[in-house]
DNA sequence: TTCGAATGCAACTTTTTTGTTGCATGTTCC
DNA sequence: GGAACATGCAACAAAAAAGTTGCATTCGAA
């Protein structure tokens, strides 16, 4: 196919659902915010200040890394969790795509009506 | 607080998570691209191709339209949908701004490092 | 080795989500 | 007016998500 084709196209591929599901709960959205400014830290550390147990942190975490969002990684005794930084540019890159696409269309619409 | 604060800081706001919630899930995702074209559609149409009944998109449509992703417009006995772009601009900013803020302090680390 | 901190694992409860089915309501068109 | 079509509304059922609690396991330090 050809890309002339394909940039016309909608932004098909579901595969950022699971992404965004990840993203689209507060706290696991908190989580990632703070995570963002590059630093590890344990899950106890990351269960301060947010008024939940220790474990359903560490669910939440669980779905984030599924998706590949945080990696883990053991030191010692401890979990500690990055983030990744590919997942969340693959989600920003497809709702750019989908705001794209819906730009060109509504200008297109806008010409044909002139 | 100094605008150069708030640069600095992580993407607190977590407004964003009900808009990922919506987009989360992988028939919902497909409900938007698919009107990501810019034109109108009614529930039947939308329901076309979907395996699922029609008041179960009528229910997916309802989700994306509480966080404004979508809009109905009555026009005699059918509801039409369209895409509404300010949500989806919304959630893309705010992951540009995660990303920024990690791809900015992962530079700081490193350059900390060398 | 022994105690304490940081997790991991599992069983359960409570809500939310997803979808369905059946029936009522509002429109179009002949 | 009446048949068809497009929805709206409600009650249910099944499944997934979100959190909790209790107990086992591991690693670090005194």
């Amino acid at each position: 196919m050809s890309r002339a084709k394909a940039r016309r196209r909608a932004p098909a591929p579901v595969v950022a659902a699971p992404i965004f599901a990840a993203l689209g709960d507060a706290t696991r959205l908190a989580l990632v915010a703070r995570l963002s400014d590059g630093r590890q830290r344990s899950i106890t550390e990351l269960t301060e200040g947010l008024d939940m147990s220790r474990q359903a942190v560490t669910k939440h975490l669980k779905v984030l890394g599924d998706v590949g969002v945080v990696e883990r990684q053991r030191v010692g005794r401890e979990s500690r969790f990055v983030m990744a930084s590919a997942p969340i540019a693959e989600a920003r890159d497809y709702l750019t795509r989908v705001s794209d696409q819906w730009d060109q269309a509504i200008a297109r619409l806008r010409a044909h009506v002139e």
